[in-house]
DNA sequence: ATACTTTATGCATATAGACGCATAAACTAT
DNA sequence: ATAGTTTATGCGTCTATATGCATAAAGTAT
């Protein structure tokens, strides 16, 4: 399959563009992304599966945490990808989603617990929430 | 579903792709896309319906053939999209495509019969070759 | 009317994708 | 060791796509 081709096949899911358009923002572990789109944990592993599998997202570990990034790949046919997301991802969903990872890296959600280690995670306070 | 999502589900499959690359050069009957991918008539017509849903491209009917083109949409969206295929559809694939269907046109292939009435369509020559 | 060209669609079938649940796996912390 | 956090995966189920064949539908041409 043709890198275009799984492009445009790992991006054609609302979930995964949703993921797509937070990892723009810099680089997530999956239970930020997993907070912010409210979906259950094996749903949002296997979006990121996917779009790792499709050459779009990289990830390195750090700890038990798994962080998640754009590809960066120097390819001319990724690079234009990448600015069109950042042209097309204007819908109320995207910028409600950017909204609410702002406030949970705020209110020290996952991606800032590293700094401190006091604040739970945003996936601990979601399982919490569902276990009630 | 939003636009950049009908968009990405739109592409994402090899054929639609094709047929997009394609529609690039300018408008197409039914025929001349058939004859280049080499697939079936209910298969091309099937793939031309998913990008019409999609808001990929529309159509308009002279006699009886129907031709297609990209949707031209005002949308910032839309123009990015089309701006971003030029640039990645480059590979091998499609370009062979583009210069089959270039040959075929030249030879009086479907789209320049409107012109040249005694050139028979690409796909009865190719429907005849299949009777056979 | 009849034959011809082009396009669309009903039907059947096969594969892929999406989802939740439960559980495993990887790693940390005590 | 044991408990906790985060991520991955096996399983079952449901829906969506992709495909070819045959045939219908729309329009042309004689």
């Amino acid at each position: 399959m043709g890198n275009v081709e799984a492009y445009f096949k790992g991006l054609a899911d609302i979930s995964r563009l949703r993921i797509m358009n937070l990892l723009l923002t810099g680089e997530l572990c999956g239970c930020d992304i997993q907070y912010v789109l409210g979906v259950t944990q094996s749903n949002v592993s296997r979006h990121l599966t996917y779009l790792k599998r499709s050459g779009l997202v990289l990830d390195r570990r750090d700890g038990y945490r798994i962080y998640y990034h754009l590809a960066e790949d120097n390819q001319p046919e990724y690079k234009a990808l990448v600015s069109y997301l950042k042209v097309a991802l204007k819908d109320k969903l995207f910028l409600a989603d950017t909204k609410k990872l702002k406030q949970a890296i705020r209110n020290g959600a996952c991606s800032m617990s590293a700094l401190k280690p006091v604040m739970v995670s945003a996936q601990s306070i979601l399982q919490t929430r569902m276990r009630r």
